[in-house]
DNA sequence: AGAAAAAATGAATGAGTATTCATTCACAAT
DNA sequence: ATTGTGAATGAATACTCATTCATTTTTTCT
């Protein structure tokens, strides 16, 4: 028999496949119901499976959470370094492709937003959850220093730190997707990526005009 | 007896005080134990009263919740009309002055914070908590936005809309406070103070300069 | 002071939920 | 085919927690 024709007939999979197929479930109520809305009946509905599935592959509701946290978190890098890998040799091509990267809808989308959110709410009680978001994000800031510090230095800019403008642009994706989990109206990617730009445009002038 | 005194000896209190010293119990125990950690036995206890105190002045969870939410929303606004009105008369000095508002220790701060992110993290499958969020947040783009405007206008400054300005500064300070949340080192104002600086200077140089 | 009203208590209730586990099922190896 | 093994089930269990309410305490009114 074919795998994949094989899958589809399949009763059981390996705990790898059920892993991340609980892992979608839970991020799809998370998104749906919340973080205090989900609970273990609903994501092994979600899944298609059982009541006790999810003790069983993941032993409690605690490490289902953490898992999923680090599967978003993991996702998100993934993406983060495909878009450093894909663009041009330049430090401004590559912040700029970042830049973009946290505005496209595969990311910038209410449910997957929502999710993240969900998470960070629980950040301050859950030291776990904090020392998970924290490492991923000295990483990218690492990266968004480095690459600012390349611009000033290719432009003999002064007055302005590395470190300030990579927090202001790391800070200003944040907010806005904030803005577009919260805000009733359709989230208008247009004003966002003119939010992000105008600032590149203005302090690093020579590398972002045209 | 006077007013002052006999408050101390009081068992009772007006619905209003009650009510209000429930919220302050409420948000302790979120930025303590998350929104998902917070029973209204630990609410109670915070406020040092008993097990069914709440259901008697908010009838129930979910309008304690609200409430709570409400009244933080209503907190931050009055700092920002204060902020607003103290200011100096251009609207230069006004936007400083707002977003030095958002870098204060008593706005900015993790326990705070935390209970910002709590809400926010649900806002996504809870309408109420959403249109609270939204209708303060659409006032203060007004303002923002128009503070942009009358500056642009001012410096006669081109290639720059006051809506993607007030966005950006916008975004900038909420995603400040989700790196002073997460962020596992002690927060540095200084450089959060910069972030915001270096876009104020760089995007109005004739405004923000000395 | 005594009665009536209001506020507060905290034990009891019961709905909801994480977790356990005895049993069934699917598949692969022999 | 038979058997061994890991996967999956779903009913039962144990527990947490919001909500209720009969009772007590405090305040107000006459």
């Amino acid at each position: 028999m074919a795998l994949a024709q094989r899958e589809k007939t399949r009763r059981t999979a390996s705990r790898e496949q059920r892993r991340q197929q609980l892992i979608e479930a839970t991020m799809k109520c998370i998104g749906r119901k919340g973080l205090t809305g989900t609970t273990l009946s609903d994501v092994a509905k979600e899944a298609g499976l059982s009541q006790g599935i999810v003790n069983l592959h993941f032993e409690s509701k605690d490490n289902l959470l953490t898992e999923t946290l680090r599967s978003l978190a993991n996702e998100y890098k993934a993406q983060f370094d495909k878009a450093l890998g894909r663009s041009g040799p330049h430090p401004a091509e590559k912040l700029q492709a970042l830049m973009e990267l946290d505005l496209r809808p595969s990311i910038c989308d209410r449910r997957k937003l929502a999710v993240w959110f969900a998470f960070w709410g629980e950040v301050k009680s859950r030291p776990t959850y904090r020392k998970i978001c924290d490492e991923y994000d000295r990483y990218y800031d690492d990266v968004i220093v480095d690459l600012c510090r390349q611009i000033i230095d290719d432009g003999e800019y002064s007055g302005i730190d590395p470190n300030a403008a990579a927090e202001a642009l790391m800070s200003i994706t944040d907010g806005l997707w904030l803005s577009c989990l919260v805000s009733a109206q359709a989230f208008d990617r247009d004003l966002a990526r003119e939010a992000v730009n105008s600032y590149l445009r203005s302090v690093f002038p020579k590398h972002f005009n045209q």
